[in-house]
RNA sequence: GCCCGCUUGAUGGAAUUGGUAGACAUACAAGACUUAAAAUCUUGAGCCCUUCCGGGCGUGCCGGUUCGAGUCCGGCAGCGGGCACCA
């Protein structure tokens, strides 16, 4: 009767081993190449879910194969633990942030222990700890002192019920997603960081990431937008000002038939001021939904001031000047020339109006009618004074130019990048260290009185910031002066958190932000892992970050992460009870391909299509129950087998058995062999038996595919080739000459290669085949190059390019013998049916063609 | 609307970057072991035609380049993602 292996036990024995040894613990070597693996930290949530476990898996086999690889490895953890969930669960559940925070914290590093993850977890910082928000207070100062913050008036979204600014992600359909109440546009002072100042850079640098998805680099590029343009000039007739404008088609200034004003444009506002229909006019347009469905529906709509203004280059053409309701203030100058012939937008909104329509620029067939549509392609500039003749793009310096020589406007780049506003009016965050006194202003608060710490004694029984109604934190002396003075009662937004973790892991306990000769040795991230949802913001502000910390003198790099790698998400069928409820994959039975019941009425149950893991539609399953019914190895493999990393990978019970199967077949066949191998150490027998032989050639191809994909991400191959190799190594006949030897080395080797995986089943074989050093200290096994190359090959031989036989040659054989052996086979002969040879294509090593 | 990606058996996917398509799994079927089940092992299978031998077709669709295309080029369709009254 066949054992079975005791995951339970030895997964926990292992792990205290780990433990005890210490073998995670990262110190700085200068004599030593370093790696530095990050996974995004997880956000207290509570519990562990599978996109976590499929990221730290992933994140783990890089670790663990750059540690056998001789690297200094840095692998920490840490805790993204500031967030408004935390105030929420303080409302509802009368469970302090703090206690709720430090509780889930507890709970999910005892659950990613279980998974036997190789992390220093003496570097664990958690953000909401004042160890690491003095520091990161600390820092703010620098970027104010350096000019980096600033404090303006924006518009932002408030939520008038719960009294705080939303985040433009948490505004659905014009209302708070929590409150349900329409959210209003509040102009208010609030904090940004100047990440405007770095645009270009940020923009420049994306070229240099050159271990970065294309797809990743590609957003970046289109969320910075820079778009190259000119600011155009236009005097308002009858009043000393000009409106200013920014346009991407200069060249077609000719065309111009009106100018139109953001509603919230200060011209807009000082008309309307006089202007009661006007200021009617503004309002509605402000009362419209901003999200994307609504402004989708929404109809072009204008009012005419009745102001005009002069054309910058065409005297005595006056334009009329328009109010626009898609016109945004907050991009470019919040006024634009409107060209109807060649402008979509425009051209719906002149037809509408009856405003008049001209051509300036031929398609290159000559077309130039625009009546009916506009025409927005490439062509000849005509209709247009200096212009005509030349191509759009000529033409666009050429008026830049013109422009500029009038006084009239000038080229310029505009983008769509806006400073980053991180004040949020909440406690559960990190205090923004500066005092408002009435005499000096806006005073930061000395180093020396960092940390400004959260006050632990706060209600949440009202709405609103707990901070602003505290009744006594707020009140401070002026540090500047000492008269009586308030703090500010806004925290970080969460992502300031996240966007410096990174670097205070190499020093988590430093009293400065980050230690010099820490940071300069680690820094950057070798290989940063984590899901495409943070593709934009979190990455940009982490480069806008270390741009900043480099500019203050923290850190000598400018980008944050040379590598990274953005994974899949876990997926799974969503279940619909009878009655319409979501249903958890335990609560229901698959009793036939079709036929899907609930396991508590016995009624049927529609099955869903596969999405991402949620609990909202409860298709989750949670990764503690299954790390306990299987073990964390196999939870591990499964999250490696069959999908690559970066696609969606979807949850089966039948993908798990699979790789239960292989974890169990794999200490079977090493543990309890049919046939005892050779002994620890033996010498290489002089012969081997040619099927042995074979299979030690495909040892050694296996140990140098597998280092190429491990180092490729291709995990799910590395994964089928470890299989591939098990299979071969348990059918070698333990007979044959040598077999004893191979299948010792063989699976010496194997159990190497997937330690990084499944570690410790590794450890576990790895004592099992007598050695008592730990596996995790083992250097990666090396191919020998004599063996990855073949003796005789088989080669295809096809006939007009279909295949019709194989041939066994030497390696490197001659054309000629090549040749001979291919028309020498009856099955090529008959596909010849007799015809001459017309062409004869011989790939070395690899294929004959006969063309007949 | 603009930009990007993907499309291979029943399913997840593989294919040395132009050279034997379907590795490795999952599901399925048949068999062995078992009183039975589980576990394990063996065998089968892209589709179609054929009693055997064998043949034809086949990587979303149409076309092209090539001795040879899943891979390169052009067009189309479907699915997914990002951005979006961005001037």
């Amino acid at each position: 009767m066949a054992g079975r292996y005791n995951f339970t036990e030895s997964e926990a024995k292992w792990q205290k081993r780990w433990d005890d040894d210490g073998v995670f613990r990262a110190a700085v070597d200068k004599s030593r190449p370093k790696y530095y693996v990050l996974e995004m930290f997880p956000y207290p949530s509570g519990r562990i879910h599978m996109g976590h476990v499929r990221n730290y898996t992933l994140g783990d086999v890089v670790a663990r194969h750059r540690r056998a690889l001789g690297y200094n490895v840095l692998h920490p953890m840490g805790w993204d633990a500031f967030g408004l969930p935390a105030e929420n669960a303080a409302r509802d559940q009368k469970i302090h942030p703090a206690k709720w925070t430090y509780d889930n914290i507890a709970n999910m590093r005892g659950e990613l222990k279980r998974m036997g993850l190789s992390l220093d977890w003496s570097r664990e910082i958690a953000t909401c700890h004042p160890g690491y928000y003095a520091q990161q207070q600390s820092l703010f100062l620098d970027f104010f002192a350096a000019g980096l913050v600033h404090r303006k008036e924006a518009f932002v979204n408030w939520d008038p019920v719960d009294h705080t600014v939303l985040a433009n992600e948490q505004v659905i359909d014009g209302k708070g997603w929590r409150s349900g109440a329409p959210v209003e546009k509040k102009k208010l002072s609030q904090w940004f960081f100047k990440i405007t100042d770095y645009a270009d850079e940020l923009l420049d640098a994306l070229s240099t990431l050159d271990r970065w998805p294309e797809k990743v680099r590609l957003m970046q590029d289109n969320w910075i937008g820079k778009s190259s343009g000119a600011y155009v000039h236009w005097p308002v007739v009858g009043r000393s000002d000009k409106i200013q404008v920014f346009t991407t088609r200069p060249d077609t200034l000719f065309g111009a038939s009106f100018v139109a004003l953001s509603p919230d444009h200060p011209l807009t506002t000082e008309l309307a001021a006089k202007n009661p229909e006007l200021a009617a006019f503004v309002a509605k347009c402000q009362s419209m939904g901003t999200s994307a469905v609504a402004i989708e529906q929404q109809e072009k709509l204008g009012f005419d001031t009745g102001l005009k203004v002069q054309h910058p280059l065409v005297p005595g053409k006056q334009v009329p000047v328009w109010v626009a309701n898609f016109v945004l203030m907050d991009y470019g100058t919040g006024a634009i020339f409107g060209c109807p012939g060649h402008d979509q937008r425009d051209h719906d909104f002149a037809s509408k109006y009856g405003l008049p329509i001209l051509p300036v620029v031929k398609a290159p067939d000559g077309a130039a009618d625009v009546s009916k549509e506009p025409y927005v392609g490439p062509g000849t500039i005509f209709n247009s004074d200096f212009l005509d003749g030349l191509d759009v793009e000529t033409a666009k310096v050429k008026v830049g130019e013109r422009l500029k020589a009038l006084g009239a406007g000038e080229p310029t780049t505009v983008w769509r990048l806006r400073d980053w506003l991180v004040s949020r009016q909440r406690y559960w965050g990190c205090p923004i260290p500066v005092v408002h006194c009435d005499s000096c202003g806006v005073v930061p608060v000395p180093k020396d009185q960092l940390p400004v710490k959260l006050p632990d004694d706060v209600s949440f029984d009202k709405p609103g910031n707990p901070l602003d109604h505290h009744p006594t934190w707020k009140h401070v002396g002026c540090p500047k002066c000492g008269k009586p003075a308030r703090r500010e009662t806004d925290t970080f937004d969460t992502f300031v958190d996240s966007s410096w973790y990174f670097a205070r892991f190499c020093s988590p306990r430093s009293d400065k932000p980050v230690d010099n000769d820490a940071v300069d040795y680690w820094m950057g991230v070798d290989q940063y892992v984590g899901g495409v949802e943070h593709a934009i913001l979190h990455l940009l502000y982490s480069r806008f970050f270390t741009r900043a910390m480099k500019q203050t003198g923290h850190v000598k790099l400018s980008e944050p992460f040379a590598g990274l790698f953005t994974q899949g998400m876990v997926c799974h069928e969503s279940y619909k009870s009878a009655d319409g409820k979501w249903l958890y994959p335990e609560e229901i039975e698959r009793k036939s391909d079709d036929l899907v019941i609930e396991i508590a009425t016995g009624k049927p149950v529609t099955v869903g299509r596969r999405e991402v893991m949620s609990k909202s539609k409860k298709n989750v399953v949670a990764p503690v129950r299954i790390i306990g019914e299987y073990g964390a190895d196999t939870a591990r493999l499964f999250m490696l087998s069959d999908s690559p990393p970066e696609r969606d990978l979807e949850w089966s019970e039948a993908g798990v058995d699979g790789a239960f199967r292989f974890i169990q077949r794999l200490w079977r066949e090493i543990v309890e062999p049919e046939t005892p191998f050779a002994p620890k150490g033996a010498a290489k027998p002089a012969t081997l038996s040619p099927e042995a032989e074979a299979v030690w050639r495909q040892v050694h191809k296996t140990i140098a595919a597998v280092s190429e994909n491990l180092e490729g991400f291709r995990f799910n191959v590395a994964v089928a080739q470890v299989r591939t190799l098990t299979n071969a190594l348990s059918e070698l006949d333990a007979k044959a000459p040598g077999a004893d030897w191979v299948r010792r080395h063989g699976f010496e080797a194997l159990v190497k290669l997937v330690g990084p995986m499944i570690p410790h089943l590794g450890e576990e074989l790895w004592a099992a085949l007598g050695h008592n050093t730990l596996l995790t200290l083992e250097p990666w096994p090396k191919a020998d190059p004599a063996l990855l190359i073949d003796d005789t090959i088989t080669l295809a031989v096809q006939v007009n390019g279909k295949l019709r036989g194989t041939i066994d040659a030497k390696r490197d054989a001659g054309e000629d013998d090549v040749r001979e052996a291919a028309l020498a086979i009856p099955t090529v002969q008959a596909a010849m049916a007799g015809k001459p040879v017309r062409k004869l294509i011989v790939v070395k090593n690899k294929i004959v063609n006969i063309v007949v």
